[in-house]
DNA sequence: CTAAACTCGTGCGTATACACACGGTTTTTA
DNA sequence: TAAAAACCGTGTGTATACGCACGAGTTTAG
């Protein structure tokens, strides 16, 4: 029974818990767990670019693209033209979105305190150490490794 | 700077970091990080039938619905009659189905070393642990907020 | 033993997640 | 400064992830 084979295994399970929870929760204000990480980077840092935005929550460009579609359909993020680069477009929250941000961080609370209810001060700590240090582990791979990254036309 | 608070999105930087580094190390044998899983877990339990194996994985059973008619059009897996229960089918790794399956557990080795590569055996035990605690905390959560519709009546 | 309740798989709809190619824009290079 | 390279957002295609409604089969209640 090597832990080290259990691992992955383990860490996607958590996830998909913490979003099948977080999705049903979220529901109630018409937000789904994915939307509510993107409003939660803005709320953070305003007039992203999109790329920045995907590079921040961690997530793909294009992934983030057909949300930011979605949420301004809502009105929950406006989106506008780079002053000083004419390939970008910034996003910022709404005044609605802030608003339905800090809503659903509120009800979002319940979550995370489930999350550690089994956990001590401590154990929260260092889990979030750990996942820290897998992420980095992972993250410097892939980037070693895809760095050959090349338009060839 | 809460790190209950840091909890959630630090867990989800890692699961997708490590399936982006699966997918990519998978695509070599035409399997996805996802797909790996289902033929991971039935390696350990054939004959299963559609929801019991989606209950392991976990995953949600029309999804994994959607993996097995993937699968079974590349002859990985193999549906069949259950031998009781006409509504249920049972699911089985192929031969072909097998190979593949070691054949890409042998190469997702390197991506399991790289996640515990920053860290000693002892946190890695630790870190497994910590995850189990958690998912079990969200999934009691959703069993019970969902689940007052059986035996209390 | 029959009718209601439950369960299984299916099929459809929406939202991610990411790859990839494309066109337009900026930066770098020669 | 003109050509090449790099970069940004867009649009399309495939694969999850899950909810929901449906039909068929099974279990339970009366």
């Amino acid at each position: 029974m090597e832990t080290r084979e259990r691992l992955p295994l383990e860490l996607r399970a958590a996830y998909l818990a913490l979003h099948r929870r977080s999705d049903i929760e979220f529901a109630k204000f018409g937000v789904t767990a994915d939307q509510f990480v993107l409003l939660a980077t803005l709320a953070r840092g305003q007039a992203l670019t999109q790329r920045e935005l995907a590079a921040r929550m961690p997530s793909d460009p294009s992934t983030v693209r057909a949300m930011l579609v979605l949420l301004e359909e809502r009105g929950l993020v406006s989106r506008n033209t780079h002053p000083t680069d004419g390939r970008a477009r910034t996003v910022a929250l709404t005044a609605l979105g802030l608003r339905k941000f800090r809503q659903v961080f509120k009800a979002g609370q319940a979550i995370r305190d489930e999350m550690v209810s089994s956990l001590t001060a401590e154990e929260t700590r260092s889990l979030v150490k750990l996942l820290r240090r897998v992420t980095q582990s992972l993250t410097d791979a892939t980037i070693v490794g895809a760095g050959s990254t090349s338009n060839i036309h």
